[in-house]
RNA sequence: GGAGGCGUAGUGUAGUCGGUUGAACAUACCUGCCUGUCACGCAGGAGAUCGCGGGUUCGAGUCCCGUCGCCUCCGCCA
């Protein structure tokens, strides 16, 4: 019977052992040889005496690190001396009796063993197998499958049931850009990977599932970020005869049981609401970081009559005014450090950032003698500010000047080190139903097209589409967005009023969602939902800093797998027999470099 | 599509206002020694077309141009 190395205690001293692993670790002394062997589940000490070892076993010398070995042995006490604390199994060791070689491994390209090590990501990618052997590493995918666990058992235990919708299946232009597979049997025609079940889940409530959860795989061909993956995975929802309490409830219950049972952490529910309008006007964003108590001020009366020119005219101008930020303690913020905020505020399409600092030596500003002394004072005074704080200031457009703040807000933040410790969840609602769309100077749906409008606003519908709020909801944890749902459109007429007043004709209608609209007339539940990504959940639950660290097999930036070689150029017979023929800039170069191709064996 | 950072033995880094350095250090690797180590220790050894291509120069890891890869950000992400 085969025991686990890390499972190893005290009460099992005497017991003869079969044990299977990897070599970690050697420490040769000569007559006497200590081999950490690990498992899935840790290590253990196997000390090797030379001069007792069954002559029928190869020289313990021959291990090497990663060597995968059985070894038969028996399980003893350690020395009082040489018991090592820091090791779950360091009060035992085990003495092999035999040490079989049944895989050998080449010297490491990075190293596994040791913990302090941090190989270039990219060679991380290319020999994840090695990379996933590390403690670290794999803690996180038990983590995850944990998660999946509890997700699994909590909506099973909530009359939910798990099901599986298409990875084939068909593009909707609009969105994330589509991944593309040719189809074999309709030349010239494509299937789209899903970017979300969004429209399948919709028909299974019209399919009467009524309450359907999914760990569904999203794909989206759009360019990554340290949170972004082109493949990601999320916790799907939709609940028949739902409103949005009823599936914030839900969910807010699930997150309660998540960081229970995995961090023992107790949330307290419900979680705070807060509107769209009410996040952009005190943090800038539609995702606040409730752990910063800093919150953005209105400081365009203060500055109508402040001396300096550029304040006064953006503070008398309709669209635009003055945003500020108190920073406590920003006095001792340095001029450089106001230059790189800067930086970043000009990056985030600023047009300049200004600041007034109260120190014991006096108020200093980035506006000089302009200011008026009074002024400033008033300034400070509005802002609440005590001696030894800053007050930051932006003038402009009003969403620009807000969304900037907002990212500033979280700089300067984390710069003060004023982010409290903690999980500050937040649902924000009410978001608009559509934002305009400068490229192609029309409305388009914030959410997605099949969200209902705010009951309250659905009169706007043909009229005024830039003011109907939609009966939607976000889920936002410690600034990130989590997920989002809504309440759907469940009749054919209202979805048809959404599609019209997102401008698309009727024919654009049947042809891309003429299969919906159908479902809609035959029956279809009231019904409402959401997705929670669940590998930025996992990133903010293990603290990652990146969305890869939670990933088995996560993609570079340009979206190759640098493991496999994906993507890779096919045969030209899979081309022909798809009714492919590559344009003549889609042709590679064979000099232009093999760039991401794992390198032939040495 | 744009901005920035990085690329030097297997790995992680130093060297980067051009030249006296024979490209250094740690670790891994190889050889030897060692019976209580646990990131074992000690002694010795081998290992680098300084990402790739071109250019400037008497001379380039170092400067310039291009290119490839990885990372971060902007755009993008219903």
């Amino acid at each position: 019977m085969r025991r686990w190395c890390g499972d190893l205690t005290l009460n099992d001293v005497g017991e003869d052992v079969r044990l299977l692993g990897w070599v970690h670790r050697i420490r040769d002394h000569g007559g006497l040889v200590f081999v950490d062997l690990r498992d899935r589940s840790g290590l253990v000490q196997l000390v090797v005496d030379r001069s007792s070892l069954d002559a029928s076993t190869p020289e313990v010398g021959e291990l090497k690190p990663e060597y995968v070995v059985e070894v038969m042995g028996t399980v003893r006490r350690r020395p009082e001396s040489g018991v090592n604390p820091k090791l779950k199994t360091g009060w035992i060791e085990v003495a092999p009796r035999s040490i079989r070689v049944l895989s050998r491994s080449r010297p490491l390209p990075i190293p596994v063993a040791d913990p302090e090590a941090h190989p270039d990501e990219a060679l991380r990618f290319r020999y994840r197998y090695l990379d996933l052997r590390r403690p670290e590493v794999l803690a996180k995918l038990v983590f995850r499958h944990r998660a999946a666990k509890v997700i699994r058992d909590f909506f099973d235990e909530e009359g939910f049931l798990e099901v599986e919708t298409p990875m084939l299946t068909r593009s909707t232009p609009e969105g994330a850009r589509d991944f593309l597979v040719p189809a074999r049997h309709s030349p010239g025609c494509f299937y789209a990977l899903p970017q979300s079940p969004q429209l399948f889940k919709q028909i299974l409530m019209v399919g009467g599932i009524e309450k359907y959860f999914q760990l569904a795989r999203c794909l989206r061909d759009e360019d990554v970020r340290a949170d972004r993956q082109v493949e990601h995975t999320q916790i799907d929802v939709e609940m028949s005869f739902a409103t949005p309490a009823d599936v914030q409830d839900v969910m807010e219950r699930l997150m309660c049981r998540l960081f229970a049972e995995l961090l023992d952490v107790h949330l307290t529910l419900p979680f705070p609401r807060i509107t769209y309008d009410e996040a952009m006007r005190r943090y800038g964003t539609d995702k606040p970081d409730l752990r910063i108590g800093l919150e953005l001020l209105d400081l365009t009366p203060a500055c109508r009559d402040c001396g300096v020119r550029f304040l006064e005219q953006a503070a008398s101008a309709p669209d635009t005014g003055v945003v500020g930020l108190r920073l406590p303690g920003g006095a001792g913020i340095s001029r450089s450090e106001y230059d790189r905020l800067e930086g970043r505020a000009k990056e985030l399409g600023a047009r300049g950032l200004s600041w007034v600092a109260w120190s014991s030596s006096g108020i200093r500003s980035s506006f000089g003698r302009h200011l008026r002394e009074e002024a400033a004072r008033t300034l400070l005074g509005v802002a609440g500010a005590q001696m030894g704080d800053a007050v930051l200031l932006l003038a402009g457009r009003w969403p620009v000047v807000r969304q900037v703040m907002g990212q500033l807000r979280l700089k300067v933040a984390a710069l003060l080190d004023l982010v409290e410790e903690g999980w500050r969840f937040v649902w924000v609602t009410d978001f608009p139903l559509a934002e305009f769309d400068e490229e192609t100077r029309r409305y388009e749906a914030m959410h997605h097209p099949f969200t209902a409008p705010h009951p309250e606003d659905r009169h706007l519908l043909a009229t005024d589409v830039g003011r109907v709020r939609a009966w939607a909801y976000d889920l936002v944890l410690n600034g990130v967005e989590l997920g989002s749902g809504s309440v759907r459109n469940h009749t054919r007429s209202q979805q048809e009023e959404v599609f019209r007043a997102l401008g698309m004709s009727v024919e654009e209608q049947e042809r891309r969602f003429g299969f919906l609209l159908e479902a809609l007339e035959y029956g279809a539940p009231p019904h409402a939902g959401i997705a929670i990504g669940f590998d930025r959940l996992l990133m903010l639950m293990t603290g990652s800093a990146n969305m890869r660290e939670v990933m088995a097999f996560p993609k570079t930036g340009t979206g190759a797998c640098l493991l496999t070689g994906a993507p890779s150029e096919v045969e030209p017979e899979q081309l022909e027999e798809l009714g492919i023929r590559l344009a003549p800039r889609a042709i590679r170069d064979p000099e232009a470099g093999e760039s991401h191709r794992p390198a032939p064996e040495t």
